[in-house]
DNA sequence: TTGCGAATGTAGGCGGTGTCAAGATTGTTT
DNA sequence: AAACAATCTTGACACCGCCTACATTCGCAA
């Protein structure tokens, strides 16, 4: 029983294993040739469905940032404003922490330089649903005095940088060591004010 | 008029060259054979100022954070409280934009998971600055009611993501177009509260 | 001054990488 | 059945980090 000449789904087989490494072993340890290996394929056959590296990682980003906005639409179901920021937050960093890999890939200045057509339209996606949380929270009195244009840059950027300071081993060095959830919820809430009860 | 058997200078002149890359090219066309190349001197002769790549980034990476560190002392030496913490959020950030090369390798985990010792040390300084400035400013009554705890993790958050939020070509596909500097303090004031006149 | 060790640079090689080109094999359509 | 497109293999090229052995130069001590 030897190999096929066709892999059959060479492709996802390709996009699997590729994030299997990068959980494993981190985005530099990652190669085409590497993963051609582990699914016994020529060296040259990835070639077929991305012409290049950067091609597969740009896929791979592209369905992380989908699982993203799966995961956000879900929350968006609960009710508008205040809370549905807290769990969009909450959600993102979350989903930061547990999928370090595309957190990785879509962090990649090289990846991103020439992103496709649909990576940035999911990345547009989720940052509109960002306007609307903001939208509504300030036409129910929610520092309705402030720009939008100003809270989103704010909420943007509390958002991502939680998620690279939890993440991130630059910031592991200067993070104390008891960190707990809560304390990334009370964050959040010095900028949203405290959750209803 | 030929080359001298010895360059003379090959370490700094490494430095040099490698941040003129990264700036001009990114991380990732980065290599040592490349330096060496463009400075003239054999493949291996890096190697005997930096027995491997990582070295190279480690020390650029130091002298990075020193950088940082320099800059932020002097504006530190300004009243304490929160002025002073104005003061370093705006001079991280345009810190972080003015020098992509450095903030790019500070961000690289590979790099960071083997950080130097003296590298831990001048972002443990960083740090420790963020602490007493918060410190002043609550003992002035800003937020005195919250956990200095809660308020590191918020401000360095924020702080981080605003950089990177301006700079990381992942999130230029969701940014404002017509973002000034005026806004980035509105963003931080809306933490810190509005500057006194 | 001479000599010798340490520092620095060179030449060559090993295994790894991405990517290209030419050919072999298989699936699909007409 | 034949033609065609998709897929995979083989081989090559240039690049990379890093290793070894050797050459040159520098600096210091006898």
């Amino acid at each position: 029983m030897t190999n096929p000449y066709h892999h059959g789904n060479l492709k996802n087989a390709l996009i699997e294993r590729a994030i299997e490494v990068m959980d494993e072993q981190g985005l530099d340890k990652l190669s085409l040739r590497g993963l051609a290996r582990d699914l016994d394929v020529s060296h040259a056959a990835p070639l077929r469905h991305f012409p290049t590296k950067a091609d597969l990682l740009r896929e791979i980003a592209q369905t992380g940032v989908a699982r993203l906005l799966e995961a956000s639409k879900a929350t968006g179901d609960a009710k508008p404003g205040l809370e549905r920021m807290r769990l969009r937050h909450k959600g993102y960093v979350t989903w930061a922490r547990e999928n370090a890999a595309y957190h990785q890939i879509l962090r990649n200045p090289d990846v991103m330089r020439h992103a496709s057509d649909g990576l940035k339209e999911s990345l547009h996606a989720f940052a509109s649903m960002l306007w609307k949380d903001i939208e509504a929270a300030q036409s129910n009195g929610w520092r309705s005095g402030e720009e939008p244009f100003v809270l989103y840059l704010h909420l943007a950027s509390l958002t991502a940088g939680t998620a690279i300071f939890l993440i991130d081993p630059m910031y592991a060095t200067v993070r104390e060591p008891g960190l707990k959830d809560v304390d990334i919820e009370k964050s959040i809430d010095l900028f949203l004010g405290p959750a209803d009860e």
